[in-house]
Formats: C-alpha cells, sequence, structure tokens
RNA sequence: GGGCUCUUAGCUCAGUUGGUUCAGAGCACCUGCCUUACAAGCAGGGGGUCGUAGGUUCGAAUCCUACAGGGCCCACCA
C-alpha cells in the first residue's frame, strides 16, 4: 500500500460499483421510508459551492439513513428555470443572429430543448463526482410530460375552486426579459440618483409649482400634483391647473395626505402607469392612466420627440431641455432604493398589466401553524421562523404569469371577450359550448375560435409541487410512491429560497396531501470567500469545484465543507479546510496501513492492549451517543468533529500506540481482532462523511462478497460505558501529559526512560500498564525526600498533584516554587474570603459551597506541599 | 423606516435552566523532532478582563438597559 491515500481512481471506481449494484435505488417496501427530495438545479446550471455544500449534507443524512437500514430514497432533478434558461437560449440565437421575436413559439421552444439536451443534466453527472448517492433511476425535469400536466392540473383545480384570478394590476415588469416578475424576484439596491426639482407652470400665468421627483422621463405620464391638504404653502393653490413642462399638457392640483409635506417640495407628481402608489391616488381620484413606455422601456408617442429612447438615455435629455426651458430649478444628489431583476439585473418598471393571481390569503393558513403552532415543521436553525412568520403573515398574492414561452403555457382559452379555463384545447371547446348552451345562445364554438394565452408560469409555480409531483401525486394522489415517500424526511436548501420555495411547497403539500411536505428544513449558509465576500464569477473568487475534487479528492472536499459550516451560518470557504480533509483521509489510511501490516501470533495479548481496547470501547460508545445527539439537533459539523476526535486523537494517537507491537514483533490474534473490528465500526460511522475511503478501506478490511458494501452495512449500536476506566484513563493521559511537557522542558532525551515516582493523592488511579507502554516506568513509591540535584516535585494535571522525580536546576525550581507559592497563597486568601461572606454561604446551593471549601483545602495543602518542598531545598 | 439576529483566542465557531467539570474546540502560530503507519506526521507551548458602559444577583460569557459595530429579512417616501 502506499503511504499516502490517492482518491482519484478509488472514488471512479467504487461509484461505477454503487451505480452497478443499484445501491441508491429506493422501491417501496415494508421498512420505515426515509426520503429527501433535491432542490433541483438550474437544468442547465454548473456545479459550484453552494452546490457541493448543499448536496453533501443531504448526502449525509441519506447515507446514515441507509446504514440504519432505512428505505433511503434521495430523488434528483433539475428545474427548467424559465427565466434564466429562455434569456440564455435568446442570447444563443442572437449570436446565430437569429432574434426571439422572428420565431414562432413552437420554433423557439425546439432551440430551448435542444439547449436543454446539450448542457442539460451536466451538474447532475458533476454531482455523482462528489458522491452524491441519489436514486438517479428517479431523475426527474419539471418539464416532464407529468411534470408539466401536474402544473396545469393545479393550475386548473386552484382556478375552480377560485384561488386563482386574472387581474389588471400594477406589477413588476423586467423590460429585459420583457416578462413580468413576482415581488420576490425584485431585488432592491441602493443607488446614487438625482433628485430634479421641475417647475409646472400654473394656467392662470400666475408663475410656477415646484416639483421634486427622480424620473423627469415620467413626466409625460403626469396627470395631476397632488400636495397634502394640511401644507399651509399650497391651500390657496388648490384647484387651480398646471401645465406638464414640454408636452404643455394641462392637470389638476389636487390633495392627499398620504403626501409627505417634508419631502422635497411637498408636491408629488401623480403618474398612476409608472408607479403603485400614484395609482392608488389615480384610483381613488379617478385620474386617467396614461403609459408613457413601451414594453423595453423606451419612451413612446406620449414622449413627443422622445418616442423611442431609452428611459435612462432620454432622463438627462429632458433635464438638458427643461433647463434650457428655464423649468429646472435644480437637480440634488439623492440615494434611493431601486428594483431590479433576481435574474437579468434590469431595473424593474411598474406597469399596469392584465396578468394573473394567486389568491394567498387562505392557501397559507396551513403553512403557517405548520411551523409556528403545531410545530410539524421544523427549521433548523430556528432562527428562521421568524422570518418565515413574517413573510407569510404578510403575503401578498402571487403574480405566476410570465411573458416567455419556456415553461408551462397557461391553459387559459380566449374566445369572443371571456375565457375558460381548461387541461386542453377540447376541453376548452367543450367548457365554452356549455356555457352558451346554458347562457341560451345558439353560437357553437371549435378548436379555431378559442386561443390559448400566451404566457407561461412562474418557475416556482411548478417546483412548489415538487416533493408531491416526483412521486406523481398530483396526477395520482393515491398511488404507491406517493403514499409510501410522502411527506418526505428532510429538505436541505439555503434561505435564499425560504420563500421562493420552501413556504410555498408548504402551503401546496397542505392544499393537495392535506400534510406537511418535509419534517425538518436544514437551512445552509452560503459559501462565502476568506474576506467574507459572496462567491461571484465577476469577482472571480469562487473556486472551481471540480478541480477541488481532482486536487483533494471528494471526500476532502465533503469534509472541508462541513467541518467549519453549522446550520444557517455563512462558510467562510478557503482551501486549507480541503487541506483538513486531505490529511485526515491521510491519517485513516496509514492506520489503516499500519493495522493490517502486522503479523498475528498466538501470544498473550499484553494488559497494556487489553485495556486499551476496553477503554476505547466505551471511548466510543460515549461519543457515539454525542453523534447521535448531534445528528439529532441537525449539527452536523459537530457530529463530524466528534468523530474527527475519535478517529485521530482516540484511535490513532492512544489505542494504536497503546497495542502496537515493538519493530517486527508479530501481534496476538485478540488484539488484531479487535483492532479490526474497531476500526470497521469507525469507517462505517464515518461512511455517511467520506463515502469512498471507507468504502475502499472497509472492502480491504475483511473478505467482502461481491454485492457486499459498506453502503448498507449497519450502523453500530451504542453500548456500556465503563465511566470508572474512562476516567482512570482520561487521569492516566493528563499525567502523561505532564510527563511528556516536564521531559520536554528539562530536554531529556527523547528515548531516556523517564524514572517516575507516583504518589496517589486520591481516585482515580493512574494506569502503570498504560505508563509502561508509553515509555514511562513506574513504580509507585512514596517519594520523601530530595537528594542531591534531585527533587520530588509535584506536577500539576487537571485534577491531581503527583510527585514526580527527575533531574532539574534547583535555582530555577526554587524560583518557580515560590512563584507558585505566591499564586497560591493569593488564591487561598481569594477562596477564604468568599467563604467568610455570610450571603453567599446562606443562599449558595450547598454543593457549589462545598467546591469551594475543597478549592481552599486544595490551596492550602498545595503550600504546605510547595513550603515543604522549599524547606528540603533550601 | 420596521423587525430579527450576532459580537467569545490570529481565523471559524461551541458554550443548554446564571453556580464544581467555564473560559473551550478545530485550524493557524511558535519550539523541538525525517522516532520503522502517517512530516498530509509526532511531542510540547503561547494566545481571550467573552464588543463598550451601566444594572439585577451572594455570584454574569449567560438575565436587563443603553451605546458602538456587523449581518439578515421586510417596507410604496416621490
Amino acid at each position: 500500500m502506499e503511504t499516502a491515500y490517492n482518491p482519484s481512481a478509488i472514488e471512479s471506481k467504487w461509484y461505477a460499483y454503487w451505480l452497478e449494484q443499484k445501491l441508491f435505488e429506493s422501491k417501496v417496501d415494508s421498512r420505515e421510508p426515509y426520503t429527501i427530495v433535491i432542490p433541483p438545479p438550474n437544468v442547465t446550471g454548473v456545479l459550484h459551492m453552494g452546490h457541493m455544500l448543499n448536496n453533501t449534507i443531504q448526502d449525509v443524512l441519506i447515507r446514515r439513513a441507509r446504514l440504519q437500514q432505512k428505505n433511503a430514497c434521495w430523488v434528483p432533478g433539475t428545474d427548467h428555470a424559465s427565466i434564466a434558461t429562455e434569456a440564455k437560449v435568446v442570447a444563443r440565437l442572437k449570436e446565430r443572429g437569429i432574434a426571439k421575436e422572428t420565431l414562432s413559439r413552437e420554433e423557439f421552444l425546439k432551440h430551448a430543448w435542444e439547449w436543454t439536451e446539450e448542457y442539460g443534466g451536466v451538474i447532475l453527472e458533476q454531482l455523482k463526482r462528489l458522491g452524491a448517492s441519489c436514486d438517479w433511476s428517479r431523475t426527474t425535469f419539471t418539464m416532464d410530460q407529468h411534470m408539466y400536466d401536474s402544473v396545469i392540473e393545479v393550475f386548473v383545480d386552484l382556478y375552480e375552486k377560485g384561488h386563482i384570478y386574472r387581474g389588471y394590476r400594477m406589477v413588476n415588469w423586467d423590460p429585459e426579459a420583457k416578462t413580468t416578475l413576482s415581488d420576490e424576484e425584485v431585488i432592491y439596491q441602493e443607488r446614487e440618483g438625482n433628485l430634479y426639482y421641475i417647475q409646472y407652470p400654473y394656467t392662470d400665468g400666475s408663475g410656477a409649482l415646484t416639483v421634486a421627483t427622480t424620473r423627469p422621463e415620467t413626466i409625460f405620464g403626469d396627470v395631476a400634483i397632488c400636495v397634502n391638504p394640511d401644507d399651509p404653502r399650497y391651500t390657496d393653490k388648490l384647484g387651480k391647473t398646471v401645465l406638464v413642462p414640454i408636452v404643455n399638457r394641462e392637470i389638476p392640483i389636487i390633495s392627499d395626505t398620504y403626501v409627505d409635506a417634508e419631502f422635497g417640495t411637498g408636491c408629488l407628481k401623480i403618474t398612476p402607469a409608472h408607479d403603485q402608489n400614484d395609482k392608488a391616488i389615480g384610483d381613488k381620484y379617478a385620474l386617467e392612466v396614461i403609459d408613457a413606455l413601451n414594453a423595453d422601456a423606451t419612451l413612446n408617442a406620449y414622449a413627443l420627440h422622445y418616442e423611442g429612447l431609452d428611459r435612462f438615455e432620454a432622463r438627462p435629455k429632458i433635464a438638458e431641455e427643461l433647463q434650457s426651458l428655464g423649468l429646472l430649478l435644480k437637480v440634488e444628489n439623492h440615494l434611493n432604493k431601486v428594483g431590479t431583476s433576481e435574474r437579468t439585473g434590469a431595473v424593474v418598471e411598474p406597469r399596469l398589466l392584465d396578468q394573473w393571481f394567486l389568491k394567498m390569503d387562505e392557501l397559507v393558513k396551513p403553512a403557517i401553524d405548520a411551523v409556528l403552532k403545531s410545530g410539524e415543521i421544523k427549521l433548523h436553525p430556528s432562527k428562521f421562523d421568524n422570518t418565515y412568520k413574517h413573510w407569510l403573515e404578510n403575503i401578498r398574492d402571487w403574480n405566476i404569469s410570465r411573458q416567455l414561452w419556456w415553461g408551462q403555457q397557461i391553459p387559459a382559452f380566449y374566445y369572443d371577450n371571456t375565457f375558460v379555463v381548461a387541461r386542453t384545447l377540447e376541453e376548452a371547446v367543450d367548457k365554452a359550448n356549455e356555457r352558451a348552451q346554458s347562457a341560451k345562445s345558439d353560437k357553437r364554438y371549435t378548436a379555431v375560435d378559442l386561443r390559448q394565452d400566451e404566457d407561461v408560469l412562474d418557475t416556482w409555480f411548478s417546483s412548489w409541487l415538487w416533493p408531491i409531483s416526483v412521486f406523481n401525486g398530483i396526477l395520482e394522489p393515491d398511488n404507491k410512491d406517493i403514499n409510501y415517500y410522502y411527506p418526505t424526511s428532510d429538505l436541505v436548501t439555503g434561505p435564499d429560497i425560504l420563500f421562493f420555495w420552501v413556504a410555498r411547497m408548504i402551503i401546496s403539500g397542505y392544499e393537495y396531501r392535506k400534510t406537511y411536505p418535509f419534517k425538518n428544513v436544514y437551512l445552509t449558509g452560503l459559501v462565502r470567500d476568506k474576506q467574507g465576500r459572496k462567491m461571484s464569477k465577476s469577482l472571480g473568487n469562487s473556486p472551481d469545484a471540480l478541480g477541488l475534487i481532482d486536487t483533494y479528492g471528494a471526500d476532502a472536499v465533503r469534509v472541508g465543507l462541513l467541518l467549519s459550516s453549522a446550520a444557517g451560518n455563512d462558510l467562510l470557504f478557503d482551501e486549507s479546510l480541503c487541506q483538513q480533509g486531505r490529511n485526515f483521509a491521510n491519517k485513516i489510511w496509514n492506520a489503516f496501513r499500519l493495522i493490517t501490516s502486522w503479523e498475528v501470533a498466538w501470544i498473550a495479548q499484553p494488559e497494556a492492549s487489553k485495556i486499551g481496547i476496553e477503554w476505547f470501547n466505551s471511548q466510543f460508545n460515549s461519543t457515539l451517543d454525542f453523534i447521535e445527539d448531534q445528528y439529532a439537533k441537525y449539527r452536523i459539523s459537530d457530529a463530524l468533529m466528534a468523530l474527527y476526535k475519535l478517529i485521530w486523537d482516540d484511535y490513532c494517537a492512544w489505542l494504536l500506540e497503546l497495542i502496537k507491537p515493538a519493530y517486527q514483533q508479530p501481534i496476538d490474534a485478540t488484539t488484531r481482532q479487535e483492532a479490526f473490528e474497531l476500526m470497521e465500526r469507525l469507517l462505517v460511522v464515518l461512511h455517511p462523511f467520506m463515502p469512498f475511503l471507507t468504502e475502499e478501506l472497509w472492502q480491504q478490511l475483511d473478505k467482502r462478497a461481491d454485492t457486499e458494501s459498506i453502503c448498507v452495512a449497519h450502523w453500530p449500536s451504542s453500548g456500556p460505558v465503563n465511566q470508572e476506566l474512562m476516567s482512570q484513563f482520561s487521569h492516566t493521559q493528563a499525567v502523561i501529559s505532564a510527563l511528556r511537557t516536564l521531559r520536554t522542558e528539562k530536554q531529556l532525551k527523547p528515548k531516556e526512560l523517564l524514572d517516575i515516582q507516583t504518589q496517589q493523592t486520591d481516585q482515580p488511579q493512574v494506569i502503570p500498564e498504560v505508563l509502561s507502554k508509553l515509555g514511562f516506568t513506574s513504580p509507585i513509591t512514596i517519594v520523601e525526600s530530595a537528594g542531591e540535584n534531585t527533587l520530588s516535585l509535584r506536577i500539576e494535571t487537571t485534577e491531581y498533584y503527583i510527585p514526580i522525580e527527575a533531574q532539574i536546576n534547583l535555582e530555577e525550581e526554587v524560583e518557580k516554587l515560590q512563584a507558585e507559592l505566591e499564586y497560591q497563597r493569593g488564591f487561598l486568601e481569594m477562596v477564604n474570603q468568599k467563604l467568610s461572606n455570610k450571603r453567599f454561604v446562606d443562599n449558595a446551593p450547598e454543593a457549589v459551597v462545598a467546591v469551594e471549601r475543597k478549592k481552599a483545602a486544595d490551596a492550602l495543602e498545595k503550600i504546605q506541599a510547595i513550603e515543604a518542598t522549599l524547606s528540603k531545598l533550601t
């Protein structure tokens, strides 16, 4: 065996083996199911650090469940991501000189499917490199036929239940993608802008009214000027009219308490077509709506000679013209929040459009209760409860239509001046005719009379069904998969899509399965770089995920990611984390090399080995209990760290050193057997974190049948813990540590056996066999006095004081002892002071007072011992 | 603007109901070792008045208040 672990060949070998053995495939059976549905990545996405973290956690959970003999099912898949994917397809077409507008819907979709087939699923292949144990036979794409049909079914159903409606409303418009966005898809950013003070001349020629605006290009849509009714500056102006500059259109001055007299000049221009609040005021006072913008955010004919110009290009030009007209009073710098598109980054334009909405007020109720009242669903960490609650309680109707082609086309069919909602065109024709019939109309419709809505549904309107639709639970609500696997067990995702996705899945779960979609939600943190910056392409600070696997091995990367990422905490990623993972893999590799290198002989088991193994069993059991507890709390990092220490410190550093035979000496059969069994148990517990390494070693550790894999080995159960032995052992460790320190400080040769003489002052006992095995002889004798250049001194360990005999420098030692004496006297005084405090003695629990008394007694004892030693020396 | 949350060693973080075991872990760092599993290692070591200022208490990293500085979420101030 090589002296270092070399992951690359091993990883591909075992992944292929796992697939071949179908170890990740799950079928309904009588075992307890453990289900995770993957947060489907964008079908054309590539693996980044966030995915790696997220999917490693899922894999850890699913592999552990598998070892616990549960029926583990991890459903993988991808999302069609309508805006993002459509944008990419449009860009590629543009490169080839094809404009989307010149294509029919069918032609465009053909290109989109081509793209999907070309790049789709690359990310799933990359997940395999990471070791993800998904049931690939269940791979699902949100545009698969049954997934598509599920979405349509749900739309029709919700429409029929009255939850979906069509409305002419102010919506968020992305002028780049030329589609509407939901409120959640708008990201507000602070931008440096200007506040323009524009003068609107009174029609009666009595001067002008000054209005402050950040968007002078919208003056073409102005329909009124509004002031606060209590603003004394304007009370005599109410009822007058002013002229909109440039277009010279006459508009009234009105008043409403909405206007803040403190801001700007206290005058607000009302532009109902381009601002949510203006629309509200416009509606209140029955004002006209003038839309001065085109879909691509260029100005239209209302803007006269600015027609065709982009809104941001027009802005300074309009300011210039106003300046030349003498109507621009001043321009101030102004910081304001601008809504931008989550996908394209374009500045979002509020627009009045006919759109489809999902009414949320009723649907949301069970989703609130599930997390905050019944506790059916738990968020990890729970600090997200508040955020979740706030969002759901203030939820607004969801705009679910998108002006795109890539996605599920809205199943609404228009004819005459009305529409029907139906699963298919045929069904729509029938419905239209039924409706005509019941209205006693003679009119009859055929397919050519009906025209389907051009829009598609928001991507999240398909992903909110994911935990149900991957098991086909919408179309066949009683099939055996959905009944068995749903509700799923755990969901692992980032907090950035808590609203987009998690909350909505909970809503749809209660609507369509009458129960929660998952029991636990593990929210990971964001992966950031060492400086705490978000990883992004433009900063170039995002490491190549697959490159890391190539360099360090998948196991090492997994460990590196997990070691320092508590749930919900951002992870400041640094490559050194992977190094730590690699070092750990190597440590285990070498421990394995050691135990498999021994010759076995039929000799008696040394006492030290026997004790060591008994101790390690206790240590293992107590650590396993701890690990189970950490898993139960979803503290994966802590579980891993405990295991890391168990393997590195306890197994390698202590146990192996204790049982290791002398050079080229054989080992007794019992010890070797025990060491192997312990290693095997450690490998199983480690397997969820480091699947490849553990499989390799597990296979080499014993003869395994072709079909045997650590993936389906049995998770060990905890056993009894010998507390007394644990205590003795840790005491012995402390003594050894103290002795080593002494040896280092006194610069004794490493190999030199240090004769120590210990005096037991209290339980627990040191274990002489352990001391001896590790290079310290330890006749238990009491040293009464110091000889020449020899001192009986006390070495402090955590709890006890052990007299040690060693060669030392007397002067130095005296100095040290005097310092120690002073310290102890001060300490004693402090404790005595506390003990003479009546309030303390009366109020503190008995045990606490006893501890203080013991401290005092110990200190006194120490002082006396030091004084005695000093008197002998001087 | 509203709400939530955080501040503990150089870094990333544990620290449950205030009380022995509370001032910890991993990494990094320093010193000495190429000792026959592992230098991707071994042995040892130094680091913190727990953000600041008050308060409650016999006792505060822990509870309360204010302040300072981060972070997150939400919100229509033109």
